[in-house]
DNA sequence: CCTTCCATGACCAATATGAACGCAACGGTG
DNA sequence: CACCGTTGCGTTCATATTGGTCATGGAAGG
């Protein structure tokens, strides 16, 4: 699958470079053009989509000097461009983020923002391509499924890291994380138990906890006797 | 807060009138309208907003006689109408979910579908919603976090559970049913066995659960010496 | 000193496995 | 043509482990 090309549109020239830079880093993207203000990236957008190389992917700052992000978006929307959009704002205002959701933007990031939480909302998002890509070979298989779309929303909107539920610390999510680094392949609840001599239930509320927030899969581990036992891992891109 | 005024769009009366009495169940919604196709759809929209009382979320069906739902979604947000959609619709082509994430549909109901799957959609957008209508009682706190937003984003996540038997797992159907996505002709439960390294009494185990569910077909293989080997398939509707 | 929070140990429930038995079609043989 | 041994999968059952939950204990904070 060719790389997807992203529009940058922002107007402050440090942002936009550092976007654009950001962009470069990331495998599975590649940067499709910049632009400064709105009537450029509509303009932009459109040339791209004449010259058979649409954009797929917006990262849109929402204060522009002449339109106002979401303009931009209704815009695009009604000219039938309908690539997907992430908002890159300092604007935190609940209804600004509500009006966001109601017109299409799939990720809403809060500048400033690191790397990290850049990669993370972009990984997601591939992700979501992915799984609603593949119509995964199949003869008659045309479309998908009810679980098959339910899975495709939740990796684009699972978030990184949800506040801790009651239970839970810090320092001890902080060991099993640093200990799963090490171990990048595959590890049961009962090798964590062992490995940070921790109980077991301990052990596997964490591991249940990233699980359940998206940054690791669940598998049993078949082939012995007994209950299968969940094997966690770190989710591939 | 006020209840969430609902309008649903469905041309067939039948199904129209099980969608409003789906809506009646569920607290915190109530039916703002019905129209049987495109063109009222947005009338109604236009109407109910100039009366004061805006539509919030709108149940939309794709085959509609006039337009398309996608259609009906561009009108809106081209009439800067910034209601919420849910989309509800037999249509299950990829490239028609993915049009409708573009286009600000928040979440996606394949027919046919039970009320506990309906009321699973609707509560957790009635949960995102409430999520972000609270200001948090906070002091000076205008805006929202990027952990407020993603916690947000996260409810529109679909878990989506249904009830298995006793003594099957969700992860284990999950890989059966991956694997037979893949081999879409003719599996039997000796292949599944090898293939997930399973045992074949798992196996088949769930092999013919999902052919007692009317998921799968089941056919005896003849041609080698020994008892028949059960086939199975997807189900060719 | 009281409250809150987090890890623990022990319990019951869940679920894949292996072995044992039965069954249905195949392929000779009388 | 009928019969019987062979073969391999279907089916059942006890078993082995782990998952999940609950009440408890100790530590940290006010």
């Amino acid at each position: 699958m060719s790389d997807i090309r992203v529009l940058v549109v922002e107007d402050e020239p440090v942002a936009s470079a550092a976007h654009a830079a950001y962009v470069g880093r990331m495998a599975g993207f590649m940067l499709a053009g910049m632009a400064p203000d709105g009537q450029s990236a509509l303009r932009l957008l459109g040339e791209l989509a004449a010259a058979g190389e649409p954009v797929e992917l917006v990262l849109l700052d929402m204060n522009l000097p002449d339109l106002h992000g979401l303009d931009i978006a209704r815009r695009m929307r009604a000219a039938g461009i309908l690539a997907d959009i992430i908002a890159i704002t300092a604007v935190r205002e609940v209804a600004i983020v509500r009006s966001a959701v109601a017109i299409g933007v799939v990720q809403y990031l809060i500048k400033p923002f690191t790397f990290a939480t850049f990669e993370d909302k972009l990984s997601s998002y591939r992700l979501f391509r992915q799984q609603l890509a593949s119509p995964e070979s199949g003869a008659g298989r045309t479309g998908a499924s009810q679980s098959d779309v339910d899975q495709a929303f939740a990796s684009l909107r699972a978030p990184s890291e949800l506040p801790l539920p009651k239970g839970l610390s810090v320092s001890t999510l902080d060991s099993v994380k640093e200990y799963l680094k090490q171990h990048s392949g595959s590890v049961s609840a009962t090798e964590v138990m062992a490995a940070l001599g921790m109980s077991r239930v301990t052990a596997r509320r964490y591991l249940e906890y990233l699980a359940d927030a998206g940054t690791l899969t669940r598998a049993p581990r078949y082939g012995t006797p007994g209950r299968p036992e969940n094997e966690y891992g770190w989710k591939r891109p």
